[in-house]
RNA sequence: GGGCGGGUAGCUCAGGUGGGAGAGCGACGGCCUUACAAGCCGUAGGUCACAGGUUCGAGCCCUGUUCCGCCCACCA
């Protein structure tokens, strides 16, 4: 046992390096691969290497460390690995723009030396975000820390990448594509974040061949019309019915081009006329495979307008844009301009407009994968919680489209595809083929693309593990236990990991998918860079220790909500953190030895009551954290603390551990105390790892970590703790009458230096011998010089009255009182009773209730009511007896 | 255009399967009571967005309205 004093607050700093560096030596992260033990397992949610740590991932890496930490209390073997992802188009551009900065352009450098110089990055910062999980307290095994670009993964991807592709689930097509002209890489669908723009609708007139007039078309890309090669209407438009020409002339170019005629039309819109641009608009480009039409390709992948442009060759698409116009408006053929509000496809990692482009790239043809993730969650081989979100995922996947997973940029995976330049005959192996199998050449040219990010992310689950060796780790901890994530990337991740681990392991990734809500400002926003508004979770941790932070995001991690963070909820929950810190400084006046053992029958009415609430926390948080509700556990514990263990029982024990009773008593409480403080620190231990470490370590002796105790009702060393409704029942009885003591003090405003006396009545003996009993108890907690306790008969003169249960507390005032407030007083608590009453005597004197309603409801309806009337009774006497003393002394 | 979530005390939010609404912060009053003033004791504050309906009984279930937020969608 330690006794040194605890300093007066908590200083969070020291203590967290200290214990953190500490785990990791005893190795307390670490996993063990025999299986015979309950496994747990959880893979991280890969941050970006050269990522920052923002609020998003301290709620994500907290809600994990919270189940790892807690499954540990219960005996499990638990594994979560840790990592990171190499983002790369994102990782791409932090590099580009860094050697920007430098005047370095990364095409003079080449690919080999670019990516090289991404490495580079990666070991220089590629440690920053690990720092930063280890400093909240992330208990992952650092042993298996992985990364999705290290052999091992890349191993896995290619041997994903070369079975799909023989099983026909990959292909390589010419197709129309999202293109970020600024990333200059294609992008798949749920890279392209659609977005309300304020634009315009241009009207313009396509000349018929022969004849006056044309029909007018209307777009909000006039440049794409140089690309047109078509004009469509509905066959059933009766507008162009009798349209004898069957083509029309495509302004500015002079090109002739088909009038074709298609359902797609919707004669509403406009004119009903619809140009159709097959290489730039994937509506297009479909109604232009249907009527095969010709596709040309007028904005190049850089955003510059291509030899096919013509006379607006080499322009800028936006310059572009404003030159067509212009020379539209010249023609006359530009009818009107509106103001249009529609929405408009944004690159999700630069923001730049993406612009719709026919180009040859690799997909993954998702129809198969997608259906087999479908039918496991439906038989809830996968539950999604809160389930709310498996409607959106059922949504996503029913829709899903083929996956367009090349990329035109360096950082990544190389896609493992070769094509021979002299037969052209395309390659795809696991390793580079030295000559071409087909025509035996040599020279093989490898595709310059990578892979999408997310192809290797979708396989963390197993690719961490191992795969593809058959790995004595993913025997014990696949599929993991859940997958922790925000909503944010529920289908960008948790979608692809579902098919490809229901794939490659016929096995789902995850038994549960639990879904968390996004941080937000105090104001609801989201937090972001350019608003101005994040609140870097480093600073909160410099400021309030991590522990506060852990607890704050915990307590508000309801389901299904977000969470709206202020720095002042934070220092309300670090109050917290120091009342414990202090409760435990008390305690440690007074524990002398660790390990007390305390006699049941030696205990007293607070010790058995404080047990007892114990148990039920004990109970309340395992069934909160079994089911995800962490802002329950987190209230659970948060109130058991401070309003029951620190405010009653902390009071309740001080005479008996300060020696005013016998030596059995003190040892007794000083036994329970550190029963409970023990037992609380251990249920704390999942969310305030840091503080409740270094009270444990002095309470339990200098022994092992609290990591390894055992969550209560698991520890056979101690006899388990029950619920004693006898012991909470007459503790009501007492906090009750203290607590009406204490409000008749406050409403008298009769000064807590005065020792009242008071005169306790009950006709019932059971009351009367819980009040004797605890006579000192009620006389310390409600400070009263004097206890006067008789059976239910008249009430003292000179006394204010309050009614507990089946108790009157009269106070004796004499000489303080002040008639006319006592007279208020009573008058409020009666009014307060009486309007209680209305509504139950309403309900008793319904047939329908008395008839309908199940026994229990109306027998504590009645109850209540019968108590009330004895109470507003007793309340009107007192009233009436003040009222006659005060005219007699008037 | 579809879908989802939310509107509860001044503020931020809890309120599994319907039985007269809770917490924290803030406010107000009183306390330096030997763990804690980052504290202790007490008090006040709510037509549970609005309108209907089901029910003996609705914050909770149903319908409609309204205001916020989010997700999805190829209408030029």
């Amino acid at each position: 046992m330690d006794s040194e004093n605890l300093n007066k607050g908590y200083q969070p700093g020291e203590v967290e390096n200290r214990w953190y560096a500490y785990w990791e030596e005893q190795g307390l992260f670490t996993a063990s691969e025999d299986k015979d033990e309950k496994p747990f397992s959880i893979v991280i949610p890969p941050p970006n290497v050269t990522g920052v740590l923002h609020m998003g991932h301290a709620l994500n890496i907290t809600l994990q460390d919270i189940l790892c930490r807690y499954r540990r209390l219960c005996g499990d073997n638990v594994l979560w690995v840790p990592g990171t992802d190499h983002a790369g188009i994102a990782t791409q551009n932090v590099v580009e723009r860094h050697l920007a900065a430098e005047g370095i352009d990364r095409h003079e450098m080449g690919r080999e030396r670019f990516v090289e110089s991404v490495w580079q990055w990666r070991e220089k910062y590629g440690g920053a975000i690990i720092r930063q999980l280890k400093s909240l307290g992330a208990s992952c095994d650092w042993s298996r820390e992985r990364f999705t670009m290290d052999e091992g993964l890349s191993q896995a991807v290619r041997k994903v990448f070369v079975e799909l592709f023989e099983q026909g689930l990959i292909y390589r097509g010419n197709y129309i594509i999202n293109w970020c002209p600024r990333c200059s890489t294609a992008l798949a669908e749920i890279e392209v974040e659609h977005e309300e723009h304020e634009g315009r609708l241009y009207h313009i007139m396509y000349p018929y061949k022969y004849g006056q007039g044309g029909p007018v078309v209307a777009t909000t890309r006039p440049e794409t019309m140089l690309g047109d090669t078509a004009l469509a209407v509905h066959p059933d438009d009766k507008r162009y019915k009798d349209i004898s020409e069957d083509r029309v002339i495509l302004p500015l170019t002079g090109r002739e081009i088909p009038v074709i005629r298609d359902e797609y039309v919707d004669m509403e819109f406009g004119t009903g006329a619809l140009k159709i641009t097959p290489a730039h608009d994937p509506n297009d480009f479909a109604v232009g495979e249907k009527h095969n039409l010709a596709r040309l390709k007028v904005i190049a992948d850089d955003g510059i307008m291509t030899a096919d442009a013509g006379d607006f060759a080499g322009m800028d698409r936006f310059e572009c844009r404003q030159a067509v116009v212009e020379e539209l408006k010249k023609q006359g053929l530009l009818i009107k301009i509106e103001d249009y509000t529609h929405s408009v496809g944004h690159c999700y990692r630069c923001a730049t407009v993406v612009e719709p482009n026919l180009s040859k790239q690799w997909f993954v043809k998702t129809g198969p994968l997608a259906q087999k993730a479908i039918d496991a969650v439906r038989q809830s081989k996968t539950r999604v919680i809160p389930e709310k979100w498996e409607s959106d995922y059922f949504n996503w996947m029913e829709n899903i489209r083929d996956w367009c997973i090349s990329r035109q940029i360096w950082w990544g995976h190389q896609i493992p595809a070769w094509t021979c330049e002299s037969c052209g005959e395309l390659i795809v192996s696991m390793q580079e083929p030295s000559s071409c199998p087909s025509c035996g050449a040599e020279g093989l040219v490898r595709d310059p693309d990578v892979l999408d990010t997310w192809f290797s992310s979708a396989l963390w689950p197993f690719s961490t593990m191992g795969w593809p060796e058959k790995t004595k780790l993913l025997e014990t901890f696949y599929p993991t236990s859940v997958l922790v994530t925000g909503f944010d990337i529920l289908f960008f991740w948790v979608a692809r990991m579902m098919m490809m681990g229901i794939h490659f392991m016929k096995e789902v990734p995850f038994r549960d998918v639990y879904v968390h809500a996004l941080v937000r400002d105090e104001d609801g926003k989201k937090m972001s860079k350019s608003s101005g508004n994040v609140i870097d979770p480093m600073d909160v941790i410099e400021n309030y220790g991590t522990d506060s932070l852990r607890f704050t995001l915990a307590a508000f991690a309801a389901q299904g909500r977000d969470i709206k963070l202020s720095e002042k909820r934070i220092e309300g929950y670090r109050h917290f953190i120091n009342k414990l810190w202090n409760a435990a400084r008390f305690a440690f006046m007074h524990i002398t030895e660790p390990y007390p053992v305390f006699e049941s029958q030696s205990l007293s009415l607070p010790d058995r009551w404080i047990l007892s609430r114990l148990r039920r926390a004990s109970d309340d948080v395992k069934d909160a954290l079994d089911n995800y509700h962490f802002n329950d556990g987190a209230n659970i514990m948060y109130r058991f603390v401070w309003n029951e263990f620190c405010d009653w029982y902390l009071e309740a024990a001080k005479p008996a551990l300060y020696g005013r009773y016998d030596e059995e008593k003190s040892i007794a409480a000083k036994a329970a105390l550190w029963r409970v403080l023990h037992d609380t620190l251990i249920l704390l231990h999942p969310f305030i790892p840091f503080v409740t470490e270094e009270i444990w370590h002095k309470l339990a002796g200098t022994d092992g970590s609290i990591m390894t105790a055992a969550i209560p009702g698991s520890d056979s060393r101690y006899q388990e703790l029950s619920v004693d409704k006898e012991a909470e029942d007459d503790m009501d009885l007492l906090m009750g009458i203290i607590t009406a003591v204490r409000n008749i003090r406050g409403e008298m405003n009769i000064s807590p230096s005065v020792n009242l006396s008071v005169m306790i009545q009950s006709g019932q003996q059971k009351v009367r011998e819980t009040v004797a009993g605890h006579n000192d108890m009620i006389s310390t907690l409600a400070r009263l010089s004097d206890i006067k306790i008789g059976d239910a008969g008249e009430k003292p003169a000179g006394t204010a009255t309050a009614i507990v249960g089946d108790a009157s507390v009269s106070v004796h005032l004499e000489g303080v009182i002040d008639f006319s407030k006592e007279i208020m007083r009573l008058d409020k608590e009666i009014a307060k009773l009486d309007k209680e009453m209305q509504g139950l005597s309403k309900k008793l004197e319904n047939q329908g209730f008395l008839s309908k309603a199940p026994e229990s409801v109306i027998e504590k309806v009645k109850n209540q009511y019968n108590e009330n009337a004895e109470k507003i009774e007793k309340l009107k006497s007192n009233r009436e007896k003040i009222k006659s003393i005060e005219s007699v002394q008037s």
